[in-house]
DNA sequence: CGACTTTGACCAGCGC
DNA sequence: GCGCTGGTCAAAGTCG
């Protein structure tokens, strides 16, 4: 997978877990969050089709929009709607890994077989990924992070990083077509 | 003052 | 049918 604005860092992990526990040059996984990355826990069968989880979906405003209206009509219907879902464990002493995204915590509550899991939801006000991120009760320095979606807009701050980049890209472009 | 977190209440799904 | 459980809401509080 390309290196996606979608999952910076993540997409490592997902492409390839051994690779992902070096990953220096990631700007997104700075030094107190290089997790070991332990394991998958998807919920899934291995063997898991991870591409449409991690491909940009194409934008289907229609469907977006009468998604969130059914979401919205009917409050707490969960369960019922199938959503793109993976999960994977990290050992970090931050419970939320800094994946590029903004977040915006929307509940925290005490659960059988995780102390307090917390439930983020991005900010971006088109996007409706949501993350859940627990400590796991043997371990506690482990952290499970599952992700509920997949983006529709472009990593924030890779975006941010890029864009001196791409000002020269885009500067250079008329003199390299001179040559 | 906007963005974000905290936290108690609410409610639907599920197992018995 | 009932109680438990987990996910979400929303008001209040906090922070920069």
């Amino acid at each position: 997978m390309e290196p996606s604005p979608h999952f910076p860092c993540l997409s490592h992990q997902i492409a390839s877990p051994s690779a992902a526990r070096n990953c220096p040059s990631d700007p997104y996984n700075p030094p107190e969050q290089q997790a070991e990355h332990l394991s998958f826990a998807s919920g899934e069968p291995s063997g898991v089709d991870w591409a449409p989880l991690l491909l940009p979906r194409p934008t289907q405003e229609g469907e977006d929009e009468a998604g969130r209206e059914k979401e919205r009509s009917s409050r707490r219907t969960r369960k019922v709607v199938s959503r793109p879902r993976f999960a994977f464990r990290t050992r970090s002493a931050n419970d939320v890994l800094d994946d590029g995204y903004r977040w915006r915590k929307y509940g925290q509550k005490a659960v059988k077989n995780s102390m307090y899991p917390s439930y983020y939801r991005c900010t971006h006000h088109t996007c409706n990924v949501k993350k859940q991120v627990q400590r796991m009760t043997e371990d506690t320095s482990i952290v499970v992070t599952t992700y509920e979606g997949v983006h529709n807009h472009p990593c924030e701050k890779l975006m941010e990083a890029l864009s001196p980049l791409l000002k020269q890209v885009q500067l250079l472009a008329p003199v390299m077509g001179m040559l």
